[in-house]
DNA sequence: ATGTCTGCAAAAGATTTGCAACCAG
DNA sequence: CTGGTTGCAAATCTTTTGCAGACAT
C-alpha cells in the first residue's frame, strides 16, 4: 500500500523531470511506511536499515527535492532538528507532548475558516500556516 | 515611558535574585525600545550602536534568563534565526509577509477558545502554542 | 566577600555546498 | 551521451559552553 504509493509518485517525479536514482527511490519508501514525524537523520537510519547506502546529505538534499514538488511537508518544532511527514495527508496541525514528546495531529475547519478572515480583512491571502499546541497531559 | 518600564523590571530581577548587570541594563533597554522583533545579533547591533559593550556569547545567555524570567518571548519563524519581543503586551499571534519579511500581529479570541477546546478534548492542557500565518498581500 | 556573570575562543549541532565521479533517462 | 545527482569533506550559521577573571549585592 505505502509501497505503490512510492511508485506513484516516482512516476510523478519523472513527469516533473526529477530523476528518480536508487536514494530517492528508498527515501519515498521509507517515509511513505513511516506514520510517525522522523528528522532527516532518522530517515538515513531508516534507509541503511533497509538495505540501501545513502549519505546524510543526499538526504538533506532530497528532503529539499521532495518538498518542492509538494510530497513531503517539513515540521519545525521548537529547538528540534525538522521533521517530515508525506503530505499526502489531508490538512492537520499539530499537537505536542511536552512530557512525552509524543506528536498528534488534529483538524478544526472553524480555526482554518476564522485564520483565513483574519488574514483576508487584513488584505492578504494565506501561503500555509503554522499551528502547534504544546500540551501536558490534564491531572485531575 | 519604556525607559521606566526597564527600571521596573529591574527591580523585579533583583527580587527573583537575578543579578542586573551593565550588560543586561543595556539589553533591557534596547528590547524595551525595540517595537519590532529583532534576533540576537540585532540586539547586539543595538546594544553597541547605544555604547555598551556586550559579547554575543552574553546576548544569548542574558536573552535565556530573560526568558525565563517571562520578561521576553522568543519567536521561532520559518529558517531564520530566532526572534524576541517584550512579554509585556496581551497575548497575540503573528502574520509574516512571505514578500517583505515584515511580521504583523494579531489576535482572536475565538480560535484562543478553540484550540483549548481541541485540547481539552484530547485530555490535555495548552502550556503553550504557536500561530503563525505565512501570507501575501493580496493582489486584485 | 563570594557566588554570579562576562568575554573569549572553541565546540556543538543542524544543514549546506564545492567539486569530481557517477548514473538515469 | 550528458546534465542532473551523489558522496565526501569542508564550510556555514546559529547557538552553547568551559574557563579564568570581573563585578553586583
Amino acid at each position: 500500500m505505502s509501497e505503490e504509493r512510492a511508485t506513484q509518485l516516482e512516476q510523478a517525479l519523472r513527469a516533473a523531470g526529477v530523476r528518480v536514482t536508487r536514494q530517492r527511490a528508498a527515501l519515498l519508501r521509507v517515509i511513505a511506511a513511516s506514520d510517525d514525524h522522523p528528522d532527516a537523520a532518522e530517515l538515513h537510519a531508516r534507509a541503511e536499515k533497509a538495505g540501501v547506502g545513502v549519505s546524510l546529505a543526499t538526504v538533506y538534499r532530497t528532503l529539499t527535492t521532495l518538498q518542492a514538488q509538494g510530497v513531503i511537508e517539513k515540521l519545525e518544532f521548537q529547538g528540534e532538528p525538522a521533521r517530515w511527514e508525506a503530505a499526502d495527508q489531508t490538512h492537520h496541525d499539530h499537537m505536542i507532548d511536552l512530557d512525552t514528546g509524543e506528536v498528534m495531529e488534529f483538524t478544526n475547519e472553524r480555526i482554518e475558516r476564522l485564520q483565513a478572515e483574519i488574514a483576508a480583512e487584513m488584505g492578504y491571502d494565506i501561503v500555509h500556516h503554522r499551528l502547534e499546541l504544546y500540551v501536558r497531559r490534564r491531572r485531575d
